[in-house]
DNA sequence: TGTATTTCCTATTAAATCGATAGGAATTAT
DNA sequence: ATAATTCCTATCGATTTAATAGGAAATACA
């Protein structure tokens, strides 16, 4: 199941690449029109900024701003930021590979061989859709 | 993530597909096997028998058994009942489809959209996978 | 310079979920 | 009868999730 987390976050960067104009979008209006909790939509923002995604500027007037063209913002890598691994178990995950306690043979275990091919079709989606092919106009 | 159940009663299923001979599997005898608490694997194995495709037996010399081919468990379905939906967003979900309820125009929604995306991906992967493909001997 | 505004940061909380365990009832082979 | 096995319910501890609280830091502007 896809965290609110990521989903509010996917939301408000859609909105920020929907919005024309100079100056940074503020945090209460995203989570007023997108209805969103304005507190847990800051440390979401907050998140996103910190790997890269958005710019900010404190104070009257402040907000948050894309850092990149939306074209350039991948999907994978921001659904890595918000809901961590897209893999769905940590033995066939590229970026946070780990091994199975239980499993003495990988390349046998009837799991692993059916979430490799999950998780090679899910990044081939995630890594074609940009921030520009999601955030339509409404 | 794939929950510890859903990775337990695949790997389970696998496990009653590979023996050969008339006599039904004993939970212990898998659990020891493949390294899965007894007590946690029978209920998952309970819940694969209420689903159908476990048959039981009780008592001495009791055990589970496929109720169908290997080739016709598709793991789409076995996915269903050990994980639940299959869609990481119940609006994109065919078999538990329900409206969000911050989301005005569902077809406006940039993350709906991904999901969908996502959502279809996975299940040509889960749809064409039979319990006879992943379960090749060790 | 002072005040209102806004992001930034840490901590906390309530609820849900997950993984596992416990104990025993029901059924069956011998 | 007895031992073995599935069946069923309840419970527990740990973790995660979603959200809230409170205030510090920075900024615009009167």
């Amino acid at each position: 199941m896809l965290s609110k987390k990521t989903k509010y976050g996917i939301k408000a960067l859609c909105y920020i690449a929907r919005v024309k104009g100079d100056t940074p979008v503020q945090v209460g209006e995203i989570a007023k029109s997108e209805q969103i909790p304005q507190k847990f939509l800051e440390s979401i923002l907050l998140s996103l900024r910190k790997a890269g995604f958005l710019g900010s500027k404190k104070g009257k007037h402040g907000g948050y701003y894309l850092r990149k063209l939306p074209s350039e913002i991948i999907m994978a890598d921001v659904m890595r930021v918000l809901e961590g691994p897209i893999a769905m178990l940590p033995c066939v995950s590229l970026n946070f590979y780990e091994k199975c306690d239980d499993c003495p043979n990988e390349h046998a275990c009837s799991v692993h061989k059916l979430m490799i091919q999950v998780r090679d079709n899910t990044l081939n989606v995630l890594r074609n859709n940009t921030l520009e092919d999601l955030s339509c106009k409404k």
